[in-house]
DNA sequence: TAGATTGTTAATCGATTAACAATC
DNA sequence: TAGATTGTTAATCGATTAACAATC
């Protein structure tokens, strides 16, 4: 029954495709072929084809792939065509950086809620959605459907508060706080590790001044 | 001349194995073994040993390796023993975050400036640092050693500044805009594409409720 | 039809895991 | 020394690229 499973590899390659063809989609580009798309995303046609051939044949031989329908399909195998309800953890900077970036809004992930401890910040609001306090989460949580908890809180607090919404029901997590969690199975985690991302950057960096020629 | 080129599967796992060492290290744990870290890291023991090997034999046959010499070696390859500028294009809520996160500071990431095209925001400080105009960008990066432009900035801006900047000789590039660049080969880009990390939660909180089983 | 380009199989390349001799 | 665990080679696995028949 079960289709064979996607590799980790072509899932983080979907985003970008979704990205490429929508840029396309606004300049009007009505149809283009895996050997165009490639050149201008740098990465192999094979690649494309191959990528795109473990969901379905959204091509035609001759042809190449129409824009506007290949985005769709991508999008939809994406799951951007269903609506998530998020509720953001942590009203810090980057909490009320997540929580001002409307452009999620647009691709149907809406701002449930945003809690913090911190009293001063408590009863503030942010395009609307008033920070609550921590201690009304688990009360929110189970009167509101929410699909993903953003974790923007530090990492002493992270782990207690994953675990607590995961016994709450809450299946996805995307999480901010520099640590690792113990969670159930089915829950979903998705990182973004900022620090590594930076320690990434600056070991390219110093490998580059370490090498002679260049 | 050349040492074998490492593999970027393994430098993207550096960051990690430097995270858990320093959690190690806060422990007071003074040693552990491939077999001990991999239980903890969810990867195999061999893979680490591997990743390690490529830099050089940072353990010791019967003992296993020694927890704050492994963490430094680590930080020495990620290049965090070496200072590095920044500066923040885009002062809206994530450039204001990353200026605010006072963590990078800690790891030798120095903020040198801010800057904004919005007069609203010109002029305001963060952390003593003054946001400045866009307009002053060439001037200031000439006369600083900038190493990395963090770009937290629309994507209809973002590949202008980021051309100027790499004109300007700057060699690294923290990038946040939902864009790829057209840089000289030289510089460093290093992506952090929220809205797809976002998509890959997605995909995959979709594809479990598709499936009937689970 | 002729040309273009996909979908897909086969070949290659690279990364991960297993195994074990070396050695602390 | 005996036990533990590394460093490293070999085996396996998976992902990417190349090639080409199918077909629009």
């Amino acid at each position: 029954m079960d289709k064979k499973e996607i590799s980790k590899a072509v899932i983080n390659r979907l985003p970008r495709y979704y990205r490429y063809l929508g840029d396309l989609l606004e300049k009007d580009v009505v149809r283009i072929s895996s050997k165009e798309l490639s050149k201008r995303m740098k990465v192999t046609a094979s690649q494309i084809r191959q990528d795109l051939n473990n969901f379905g044949g959204f091509g035609q031989q001759g042809y190449g792939y129409n824009v506007e329908y290949l985005h769709t399909e991508i999008g939809k195998i994406l799951g951007l065509d269903k609506q998530y309800n998020i509720i953001i953890i942590g009203a810090g900077n980057l909490g009320q950086a997540l929580a001002n970036y409307a452009d999620f809004e647009r691709r149907g992930f809406i701002v449930k809620g945003i809690f913090d401890v911190n009293p001063r910040l408590v009863g503030l609001t942010i395009r609307g959605i008033e920070i609550r306090n921590l201690d009304n989460l688990e009360e929110f949580v189970k009167m509101n459907q929410i699909d993903i908890a953003a974790l923007a809180l530090p990492k002493t607090q992270a782990p207690q508060v994953a675990l607590d919404l995961a016994s709450w029901g809450i299946k996805g997590f995307w999480n901010f706080a520099p640590t690792d969690y113990q969670l159930p199975d089915d829950v979903i985690v998705e990182n973004v590790h900022l620090a590594e991302s930076l320690m990434k950057l600056s070991y390219r960096l110093s490998e580059k001044y370490k090498s002679v020629d260049n």
